[in-house]
DNA sequence: AATGAATGAGGGTTCATTCAT
DNA sequence: TATGAATGAACCCTCATTCAT
């Protein structure tokens, strides 16, 4: 997760730097980006200001990719990883399907705190290359109904669940993050987690 | 809903059409623009295109409206205001609170279905005017609050529901909408709305 | 000759002007860009240069042409057409095939001392588009080739010539008008046209 | 012929080779400067193009070149040299002043066939570097203009041949070299040669 | 009101050349 | 000598907006 993802290999130019220097230049070309691209969008974004960003001269930027969607994809592959990342490394092994839940949550939560960025950047994803942006959430549904599926197997979820309760799922997730960590200040990642289990263990109605 | 919606009467020139004739080239303009912005997305989308496409030429649209932002503004007012109908109309008085929740969402897919292009321009509502884009689902997470509100008074839902429960009943909504009124062509919003209400009603655990 | 060239009426955008103001603004851009790329050649021309000559906004330009490559293939046609015009035109009809030849080359040489920037146009057309440069040459060896056989015809030429003679005739007529029209200021268009002529009658060997 | 021919020795830096490695690296950067200006033209070719077909570093072109535009040159240099070669090693002592000619124009289609890259990267000389151009062609039309002194000195040739015959005469052997040597696939050296001569021979009237 | 030509700021991209290793 | 990263000027093209008719 820390080392820079390079652009695909494959191609007529292969831009993957050669030496220790172009190494830390990528990752300051990429490390730029993800702040240029957050606070102006895609189409206001400029390579221009990804490279005053980066502090290198313009033309750098096309030492390392070829064009200005090449980059973006880059970053949304990036984040993306990043994402299922911070989800998994907050789980633990062994936990209850719900309690499994919770804490993906919680580590969306934070990680989105930290990384505010990531909401605009994978929203515009739909307009500048929706076929990462679809990849992208089918991606985080399937993982999410994977673990959906454990839980059935262990005997502790509903039997009848499928994709679209990852789906709905992901959709409570998603929007607790940006209403919650993305704007607001205060976190308070648990809090809101514990109030989306709460749903999943009983629902919302009065017992 | 049918009427044109004029843009903002204040600002230097009061661009309200005063004939029949300036009526029926305000509504081509728009008619024009969802299509062009929903299919181009804001960016790629041009003026060129949304008069080639109403018929009219260049210069016209200026006589209708002061910038591009204008009429996109317009035009997310337009469609918040429809989708917001969309939901409200597919209610009945005095349903219990639940099926008052499903009834929305059902009203909601159905929208969805027939005009798919309202998920591009709403999301890239958050690019041209995010304050637009907040206050688009700051309202609509406020009406769904206020319903829980309702079903809390009558007894019928859990009492420590809040913002929050409304964000993530919410968030499940725009997903499902998403993966399958959007994306799919099959509608089935019944079933995809008993699905969501399964969880609301009892959660994901078995019992 | 001269009415403006439009670009091709097909394809996506038809830039044939709808105004007379629109009909000007064309011919001077074609104008301006005789002089740009017979100056400067089609690499070192920039558009820029064009509409600075031509006294009209950058944007101009791309009203009526959708590249610099579109601009310069109407400038080739354009000289072309011109080229077999002024050849055609300074023959009379029933003259002796000899005679014809003569007449075509006086007509050349003046016409290439008047628009010295033709050779340059049409040798740079290799590069920028093959195809017309190949094009513009076997169009004009074909229609030497034509007058041949009706030399031929009229029991005037030599029964053993075809096509290779064509292109040899065209050859020494290309060269001379570089030579002698282009590189020097004198016209001396008859000599010149003599002196070729003289070779046809009875080539270069001592009688 | 095949010893590289290394840049002018004045100038700021001289750029000649001193050790046999040096001389190896200057000899595969000319010959691939050959193939990417002749495929490409001056234009569209790259020092990084030449480099890469060289198997050199970028930075080491300029150990030999101060720019693009002096192994083009250089280029030009070393092909003119060749095609002078080619026509003169062709002939041969006391040959009668027709068939001089006959064997020159041989020995340059012969030569044009196995280096179509030739016209190119000489017609292209007219944008880059317009005095060598020109110097070619005089130089051409000096050598040819020589021989038909010659020829008249022996009294096989009309004693009012001048320059502009050789300038007739280099253009029909251009154009035939360029339809039939380069536009072609065959050969057919000898035919075209003696086709060419049978003008200079008799003319094209019937006799 | 309608038309369509005119305007020009702005940005992505190329690539010859320089430089540090 | 060789290497390849760094530099930045230059240029094509887009298109929202203005303007003259």
């Amino acid at each position: 997760m820390t080392t820079p993802t390079p652009p695909a290999d494959k191609g007529p130019a292969d831009k993957a730097p050669r030496t220790e220097r172009g190494r830390r230049t990528l990752r300051k070309l990429l490390d730029a980006a993800a702040i240029e691209f957050g606070e102006r969008g895609f189409h206001e974004a400029s390579i221009t200001g990804i490279t005053r960003r980066a502090g290198t001269a313009l033309g750098s930027f096309y030492t390392y990719f070829n064009s200005k969607d090449e980059i973006f994809r880059a970053l949304v592959d990036d984040l993306s990883g990043k994402v299922r990342e911070a989800a998994r490394s907050a789980r633990q092994q062994d936990l209850p399907a719900l309690e499994t839940e919770r804490a993906s949550l919680t580590g969306f939560l934070r990680f989105a705190s930290e990384h505010k960025e990531i909401y605009r950047i994978i929203d515009e994803c739909e307009f500048v290359d929706p076929d990462s942006f679809r990849l992208h959430y089918r991606n985080t549904a399937r993982r999410i109904h994977e673990r959906l599926a454990e839980g059935i197997r262990k005997g502790e979820l509903r039997e009848d669940l499928g994709e679209a309760h990852a789906w709905a799922i992901m959709g409570m997730n998603v929007f607790l993050g940006l209403r919650y960590a993305v704007w607001s200040e205060d976190a308070g990642a648990e809090e809101v987690a514990e109030l989306a289990n709460s749903i999943l263990r009983e629902g919302i109605a009065k017992r």
